[in-house]
DNA sequence: TTGAAAGCGCTACCAT
DNA sequence: ATGGTAGCGCTTTCAA
């Protein structure tokens, strides 16, 4: 009884509509609008199910755009990350996902290439969607100009009930999921002083990168807690992706390593890159450098040594922004990290 | 000028309507309407930029779901993954929003758990959403008796105007970008069998995922093809995860090598857990025992020794996927595979 | 408990 | 070139 799908006038076939149901149900609209999601209570019982049989016979399903405009919301939500193929963004986006459809809301995903201008020009045309929620797993960049542009596009989607969460973007004047980037740094460098370690050298990302540079901060930080300074010149710059890390890996493999024990790359992915490149370079991971990474993403353990990282439950961060989106009063969750130690840093 | 957002009788600030727009611009909402999207042509251009000033001002951002129903057509593409934290399914979702993004589609993504019974539920709802198109990255495992009820539900939606395209699940009678799991496997048992191995072990997921079935019937047939044969003692059968290839190479580790001197995973994944618990057995992987994988993810060539593979491409799938979707014609691509021989298979 | 009908925001047709 | 208006599919008063 199904394969039901209406002839319309020009002979394209034509999704059944309510109207299609409450006829085959023999009732009003209104009713069948009623029996399938309406308060059941004031439909009698005899109708609810010959609307439903009807709707079943039908295949019918409701035009979500229809009931959108007609109740004023949707029951969408927004995420926009800054590139799904990065493992950070996934399991974000594998939380935020989880949650969403834990409240029955279709999740909407718009990369932004890690481009600010992008991220702005994204968020505009969201809210022509008029979802419930907007979620931002920032592209973690600061955009100069598209910065104040980019708030007074949220600030105006809120103003008109929408609910924003940026992921790792805090002093925006919104819900956000915080990571404790700096702490987590911090401890991490504290580890490693107290491992034994002394001489370090650091490969970044450009200061524009916000994650970037707070984790840089923090791990200053920490080495000067714990009496030790960093040379400027073992700071090197590159880009935020596995091949930044190998490059810059390569450079300081390449200018002889001067004495440095232990190299910090800002996130996993760059480790494992500056790893791979210490390794062709001929210098062994672990034994003749030992290398720190951030994030703890799930190939940390599988690489040879083992990463030393910092854990940050991006699954979690996820599920929170969107559970913080749906709450009603709210502010800022922080998600907390914790160092792990592994092979690629013995102890000294 | 901006931070114009219209307060509604009930207090309530609302987001400006082409009503607004018109009203402001002194025009009619059809003239508005023409100068928004319309032939600009019949439309005085004194009065197109009136119309786009107003709209400037107002902050205005056309109501999505409003278009769609005026139209009868909406811009989104619908995606479903098994899921997004796997880097099998977050690069073809890379692929997907990419080209979507170029065609102007929206695109909604939902996760189906591996689950062919979620999957069969979110193809459903989302026929209420009318896409234009439903690109199904496959669970990878066939579901009995939901599968007819999927494609009878993809079906329906095919008869009323959408366009559907299944990843890697051949002979649905769907468009469909396959990926040649068997000739790749059958390539890489060829290369291995010519480099000088004789003794395989295989490590695959269970019947019901086809990928995997596919991957091993290739693999034995080019063993085959190369004349060696292939114990069933040393096939073992776990789940399709890194976890799962963990274990498996414990038990064949744990149950002593036994002459074996090459396995092949059924995926990287596996293949990078396998490696690892060859390593925590006191197996060096590469020198006692040879691993090779499938799928060529990033991080193959990062873990030690690099892993051999066969390399798919996956955001090109996922492209082809949504360019297959938006063609007029159209029927199967295939996405062609390649072996790729790494340290952690040497000539022997 | 039910149905008629007034919108929701927009597009497109028909006049003008 | 422009405006009036009839829908699109649905929800939700308002009467009956």
């Amino acid at each position: 009884m199904s394969g039901m799908v209406e002839a319309s006038p020009d002979g394209r076939p034509t999704p059944a509509t309510l109207h299609d149901v409450a006829r085959e149900a023999g009732v009003s609209v209104a009713t069948a609008s009623r029996a399938l999601n309406g308060s059941t209570r004031n439909v009698r019982t005899e109708n609810v199910s010959r609307v439903l049989a009807a709707a079943a016979k039908l295949d019918y399903e409701p035009h979500l755009s229809a009931q959108a405009i007609a109740k004023g919301s949707t029951r969408t939500a927004a995420l926009v990350v800054g590139d799904v193929a990065d493992p950070y963004f996934s399991s974000i986006a594998a939380g935020v996902t989880r949650a969403a459809e834990a409240a029955g809301l279709i999740v909407t995903m718009a990369v932004a290439d890690r481009s600010p201008e992008r991220e702005l020009e994204i968020v505009r045309t969201l809210r022509g969607q008029r979802p419930r929620v907007i979620i931002i797993a920032g592209s973690r960049v600061d955009g100069a100009g598209t910065r104040d542009a980019l708030v007074e596009e949220l600030a105006q989607y809120r103003t008109a009930g929408g609910r924003v969460v940026l992921i790792s973007q805090q002093d925006l004047p919104f819900g956000t999921v915080t990571i404790d980037n700096r702490g987590g740094a911090g401890q991490l460098a504290r580890a490693l002083a107290g491992a034994g370690y002394r001489r370090f050298a650091v490969i970044r990302a450009p200061e524009r990168v916000r994650t970037s540079r707070e984790r840089v901060d923090g791990f200053t930080e920490g080495l000067r807690e714990a009496g030790v300074s960093l040379d400027d010149r073992f700071v090197v710059e590159t880009e935020f992706t596995r091949a930044g890390g190998y490059a810059a890996a390569r450079e300081l493999a390449g200018r002889g390593l001067d004495g440095i024990e232990v190299v910090f790359a800002v996130n996993d992915v760059m480790a494992i890159g500056a790893m791979t490149a210490f390794r062709d370079a001929g210098l062994v991971p672990g034994e003749d450098i030992a290398v720190a990474g951030f994030d703890d993403i799930g190939s940390a353990v599988d690489v040879v040594p083992a990463l030393t990282s910092v854990a940050v439950p991006l699954e979690e961060a996820g599920a929170s922004a969107m559970r913080l989106a749906l709450a009603e009063g709210s502010e800022t969750v922080r998600i907390e990290t914790r160092v792990i130690l592994r092979e690629s840093t013995p102890p000294r």
